[in-house]
DNA sequence: CGGTATGTTGAGCCACATCAAAATGCGTGG
DNA sequence: CCACGCATTTTGATGTGGCTCAACATACCG
């Protein structure tokens, strides 16, 4: 029990609904087939048509596009508990590819499974609707961000929403966490060339709000970033079980 | 029966899985509850917690989020066969507004009907998860496109996909569609300022690959828009059921 | 037939890109 | 323990796509 309780995924979906003993065992057995990958080598290539997801148990990942003129978008990062690939799978097509930032562990999950688990339980169902419409939502406040907050602010909600989402999985906290990415990723992620996320993050760093240095993401300031970012965490944050 | 498959939700599902019997009368059963809306009158308010999702059966809507600078994020138009507020439902917390661009006619569905759909044909949760998946897929297109594509791209890029999107329920072809949508909608949608849309469309214009105007999107170039825009529909089109 | 929403065009400016180069850190093999 | 190579970070100089501000044109609507 206790290493059933102990799955991200579990914790995650925990917060959106109360799930029963039947529901933690049916979940948990989505993570038969541990497999590792080592970083920098492609889980999932774009264009090819993907047969699998993953549950990412262990390591960050990241999806992103390849555009024709070379240049890459990040679309997100994924933390333990996130799907890989689920919308690969369900589109059955891979319109982007997904690549370990570091050595992961993920386990593999086939639609079947996914399928088969549904019928068992429909409010397993709902609560992985809901994972991916909480997926959808980031996806949505990244493209705000795009269109319309200047680099500070992206930067700003950029690091307050990774940070929130770590805590969930108790990776992170207000003061800080530990984060893999380069300054590349961050550029390709919001929309930045490299050179810019480093003017950016001097800055941030000058304004004794929030530093980025060897691996580690400190927040100074916490309140000042929120208010800089206009970061609102409702969509990440869920106050209690909405399904009893 | 007839008017059972004349749904366009159920026309954008089928293209994923084969409906049974059993499965399109429960769909059907969703579409009970039809209400109108008037044009320009929000439908869900940003900020408010939302109990009801409602599936769109004629007119256009959008969805947006309004910065605390006042400026404005369109996320997506909806047409009919889309969801509306379904991600609010489920995250018990809208964090964006719909609004009605025309008067509009929408079935009201709630979460326990969702539920219940869900108990009776699992095969329906993987179905309205593929829905989900793909409006996702559109968000993240949308995103790539903000951060690594310039102007004139984007502008193409977009008129593309909703062409493609209007074609699969039975509003528009390669040559073009009819659409409601203003220089201030396309502007708050691509990130860009109304006077830049303006000259955009200018320029697409004469250079003889596309026309808007008089709520009508002409086509004149299709082969020449989607080599600018690198548009690849992959994530839109179903070649046939995936789900036997 | 005036009012309000939308579309069109010009002038000037700024946030961020690009190009270039140096500094720093770090793993690896000798 | 050093030296080399490579990835990453940092800083400066210069260019530009798209913004803002400001008019005016057009179309629809009661």
């Amino acid at each position: 029990m206790k290493s059933i309780e102990s799955s991200p995924l579990t914790r995650k979906l925990s917060a959106f609904v109360a799930l029963s003993e039947v529901e933690l065992a049916v979940l948990q057995r989505l993570h038969q087939r541990r497999k590792s990958f080592a970083a920098g080598r492609d889980l999932v290539h774009q264009g090819q048509s993907e047969q699998s997801a993953y549950i990412l148990a262990a390591g960050w990942a990241v999806s992103y596009k390849i555009q024709p003129d070379g240049s890459r978008q990040i679309v997100d990062f994924q933390i333990p508990g996130d799907f890989l690939g689920l919308r690969s799978v369900l589109l059955h097509t891979s319109d982007h590819g997904i690549e370990p930032i570091v050595d992961i562990q993920a386990a593999e999950v086939f639609v079947s499974d996914l399928l088969e688990a549904f019928a068992q339980t429909p409010r397993l169902a709902t609560a992985i609707l809901w994972a991916v419409s909480r997926d959808e939502a980031m996806v949505v406040e990244h493209l705000v961000g795009m269109g319309r907050r200047d680099a500070d602010a992206r930067m700003a909600h950029f690091l307050l929403e990774l940070g929130a989402r770590l805590s969930l999985v108790g990776m992170g906290s207000r003061a800080g966490y530990a984060c893999p990415l380069t300054q590349y990723h961050l550029a390709d992620a919001l929309g930045l060339s490299a050179v810019h996320v480093n003017r950016v993050l001097r800055k941030l760093r000058e304004d004794r709000l929030v530093t980025f240095r060897n691996g580690l993401v400190t927040i100074e300031n916490y309140e000042g970033l929120v208010e800089l970012a206009d970061f609102d965490p409702a969509y990440l944050d869920q106050t209690g079980p909405l399904l009893k």
